[in-house]
DNA sequence: TACTCAAGGGTTTTT
DNA sequence: CCCTTGAGTA
């Protein structure tokens, strides 16, 4: 037997071996699918004799491949000199692009491959640009639906042309318009967006058979993850890369296809046998993962969908605790329930003397959901991790001087002009903008251009001309700097090239030297913390003429521009946690060329992390959405806000696709943990700050889960109505009510609910840290928890319309629609339903001339 | 031109 | 509750 397969079980020992022709894994939920792949790129390196580098392997995130690549490494521990290209599919394609788009150039159009990518943000400004030149109101027509169609369309790989003439009503003929100007400004900025990336490279494989045939050599074995996600131009690009060799591994998992909303196509893992005739199948069944009762719990989940394979999903962990479900009040008190049990948890642990705390994850399905977490997490003093939110190269501070960098290495960026022109203000203002916007539009020159032109041509007021001048110089400078002048850069071309401009050196390296050994090495600059001041630089360090340092134009433009200046007037605790970020920015910079980066490299990794990369797997508590959590695991894993609108979210509750992928999402949070499972629920939600707390159905997720696998936990509320469903959504029960009269004179709509120990660290002074005193806590508190402002049960069944959330309603205009909340009651109540082909409606009840459908 | 203030409007998920 | 947007003013 082979030593190195020696660790795999005999389906993975198959899957490792089998490495000539089409090969599909069907990897269950943790069923070691990570392994296998390194194990087979290890297989092929060592046992094979197949030349590293002809490995590509694309991965999901910058995260899995950063891992993969470290755990390859480790198991042929520097036996191989050569690398396998172990990267993501956008990661990747921005190599090619930068390597090889020029060809595609006619002339002087297409793209360059100084290319600049643009994110989200970008997008919309681009989208609000066109329709404010298209004349559209951007109330009727929303620019973030625009821009979501407009994606759609490009993952679809429809073009402007084709989805005109698909386009059925004046609304996507508009949209239709938009999208063609997009693209045209886009190649006018010589930007690419995420889109674009996946797009361009494919169109570049198909014209150009020279370049396919280069990365066709290269590349001999190919192995893509996570294939259910992926989506058309991904597809496409897989069926180019493998040409003819047809060595293509894939693994996924249909039961976690969560992505389709961002076009990835479950059809390419469920028809991969018909892409390629004679694929070999495995499939990986044995999870060592889970525990039994948690497998077989997340298992009766999914298997409610109709799409699917079907798979049987075994463990050796027979037995487990059981799932524990709590009920909260609110959503402040779900979030004091799952701190505390992760207290309790964390303590019991320590008492078994385990030296290391274990990781514990809350799951959510929506971002908004973490605030509450965090706060609860901290009045117990507990350290997290939040992943996704706000990431740091989200920060407006950050992206400003982002903005200026791209800027300066593409002056064309009208993007990214746009966005630092009068950042800090410096007395360019809407009129002047206007202007160079008409003669940007007239002249066909970017704004930057026009700009220039404008100076010249003194075509607008003094004031105006001199700030423009002054900003212009700014750049300019950072320009030189950068790149040296013209005398300059001929001196280069004799002289050996410096280290830190290798990324300006010609672009003629072969395509075997391609990868990612910059990221291997690392130079060594000494002492860096005088030399970023570019002003003060000690003498001698770098000849005047050379070229400065990435940190060093930074620096340079943070100065310049006045940026901290600004900042250190506002004085706030908020600037100054700015301008710390802008130092961490400068030590980014720095890292960045201590590995050798080039400005695009560094620009391309700002633009292509993700929010999942920044999970760090040291910390123990982890907060993140159920999409982030997507290939980790926990021992204890807390799902919460299993709510009718929350999870399944309110969007998908009338598509059963979309219902279905919302129940893979559970699938996939469930089968994250190992040891123990919570899941939560609030009976009352409120949706933004301030307002009344609104009445939630139970997910019905939970009513998949057998009851036998099944407990509440957390104290008294075992008000078993699971079983009741919808129908008794505001029957709660004599108990809640006895306290909720107490309380009624106080303040019956809780809109001043007293809130415990005001900001206190703790709430009265008792320390509520096990579960084994929290039921006493939540009645502590529930005594002070405000009434609902929803109407009682009997109200809502007894009056002549009453309808329920979940009821199926007709209206005169809109037709059939759910009821999706109710507020307020008698005449005054209001209810909001969905309807399908006119979305959220929020009606007076009194009013509407609903009827039971 | 830039700043302040009020009103309104919005939460899916992300490379 | 938060952030964005618009109007009005210095």
């Amino acid at each position: 037997m082979n030593s190195l397969l020696a660790k795999l079980n005999p389906q993975q020992r198959e899957a490792a071996e089998t490495v000539e022709g089409p090969l599909l894994i069907l990897a269950g939920a943790g069923s070691g699918k990570t392994r296998v792949i390194t194990y087979r790129i290890a297989y092929l390196i060592e046992e094979k004799g197949v030349p590293a580098d002809s490995i590509l392997a694309v991965t999901f995130t910058n995260k899995a491949a950063a891992e993969m690549a470290e755990r390859v490494n480790k198991i042929i521990a520097g036996r191989s000199l050569a690398q396998p290209t172990i990267s993501t599919f956008h990661s990747f394609c921005v190599r090619v692009l930068r390597r090889d788009i020029e060809a595609l150039r006619i002339g002087d159009s297409g793209y360059k491959k100084d290319f600049a990518i643009y994110d989200a943000a970008d997008q919309q400004a681009i989208v609000k640009q066109a329709m404010k030149r298209l004349g559209v109101d951007d109330k009727q027509l929303k620019p973030t639906a625009v821009m979501s169609h407009i994606s759609w369309a490009k993952s679809h790989m429809i073009d402007p042309q084709e989805y005109y003439l698909q386009s059925a009503d004046p609304k996507t003929e508009r949209v239709a318009h938009i999208y063609e100007i997009y693209r045209k400004e886009l190649r006018k900025a010589n930007a690419m967006d995420f889109d674009d990336l996946l797009l361009e490279t494919v169109r570049l494989f198909k014209s150009s058979g020279e370049v396919r045939e280069k990365y066709n050599r290269r590349y001999q074995y190919l192995l893509i993850d996570e294939y259910q996600d992926t989506n058309r131009p991904q597809y496409e690009l897989m069926k180019l890369l493998g040409g003819g060799h047809q060595n293509v591994c894939v693994v996924g998992d249909e039961d976690q296809s969560i992505y389709s909303w961002r076009g990835a196509n479950i059809k390419n893992i469920l028809e991969f046998e018909k892409d390629f005739p004679g694929a070999k199948v495995i499939r990986l069944e044995q999870n060592y993962r889970s525990t039994q009762v948690i497998l077989e719990a997340a298992s009766a989940v999914v298997a409610n969908n109709k799409q699917r394979k079907g798979k049987n999903l075994w463990t050796e962990r027979q037995g487990g605790g059981k799932i524990g479900y709590y009920e909260a009040p609110d959503g402040e008190n779900e979030s004091l329930f799952v701190a505390d049990y992760i207290a309790k948890y964390m303590k019991e642990a320590a008492k078994l003397g385990m030296e290391e705390p274990p990781r514990a994850a809350v799951l959510y399905r929506t971002n908004f959901q973490s605030r509450l977490f965090e706060e609860s997490l901290r009045r117990y003093g507990l350290k997290y991790n939040v992943v996704g939110g706000f990431s740091f190269y989200e920060r407006s501070e950050i992206k400003d001087m982002i903005s200026y960098l791209k800027l300066v290495n593409n002056v064309d960026d009208s993007i990214a002009l746009q966005r630092v022109i009068n950042t800090p203000v410096r007395g360019i203002g809407k009129s002047t903008m206007e202007t160079l916007e008409r003669i940007a539009l007239e002249t066909g020159l970017s704004l930057w251009a026009a700009m220039g032109h404008a100076v010249r041509e003194q075509l607008l007021p003094g004031r105006a001309c001199a700030a423009l001048k002054a900003f212009k110089e700014i750049i300019d400078e950072a320009r030189a700097m950068l790149f040296g002048n013209f005398a300059e850069r001929l001196q280069e071309s004799i002289a050996p090239t410096p280290p830190h401009s290798r990324d300006f050196a010609p672009d003629e390296l072969e395509v075997d030297d391609l990868p990612e050994e910059a990221e291997n090495i690392s130079f060594d600059f000494g002492g860096n913390a005088e030399e970023l001041d570019a002003a003060s630089a000690p003498a001698g360090f770098r000849a005047p003429g050379d070229v400065a340092t990435l940190p060093e134009v930074l620096k340079f433009l943070i100065d310049r521009t006045g940026y901290i200046k600004s900042l250190e007037q506002e004085a706030t605790p908020e600037a100054f946690a700015r301008i710390e970020n802008l130092q961490e920015l400068v030590n980014a910079a720095r890292d960045s060329r201590d590995r050798g980066e080039s400005l695009d490299e560094f620009l391309d990794h700002a633009a292509l992390v993700s929010d999942v990369d920044q999970y760090d797997a040291g910390a123990n508590i982890t907060l993140m959405t159920l999409h982030s959590a997507k290939g980790l695991e926990f021992p204890l894993v807390c799902l919460v806000g299993l709510e009718e609108g929350l999870f399944p979210h309110s969007r998908t509750l009338l598509d059963p696709d979309q219902l279905e992928e919302e129940r893979r999402l559970c699938y996939v949070g469930m089968t994250r943990a190992m040891d123990s499972l919570i899941v939560t629920r609030a009976r009352y939600r409120r949706r933004y700050g301030n307002d009344m707390p609104e009445a939630s159905v139970p997910s019905r997720f939970l009513e998949e889960i057998p009851p036998k696998l099944f407990e509440e936990i957390g104290g008294s509320s075992s008000r078993s109505e699971r079983s009741g469903s919808q129908s008794q959504t505001y029957d709660y029960g004599e108990r809640h009510y006895s306290y909720e009269d107490e309380d009624q004179s106080a303040n019956r709509y809780g809109t001043q609910r007293p809130r415990p120990a005001a900001k206190g660290k703790s709430y009265s002074g008792t320390t509520y840290n096990s579960v084994d005193n929290i039921a006493q806590f939540f009645a502590s508190r529930g005594k002070k928890f405000a009434p609902p402002a929803v109407p009682r049960a009997g109200e809502a069944h007894s009056g002549k319309k009453g309808f329920r959330v979940g009821q199926k309603v007709r209206h005169p205009k809109y037709g059939e629609g759910t009821v999706f909340q109710r507020e307020g009651e008698g005449d005054t109540a209001k209810i909001t339903v969905q309807f399908p082909r006119f979305g959220m409606k929020k009606l007076v009840e009194k009013y509407a001339q609903l009827e039971k459908a």
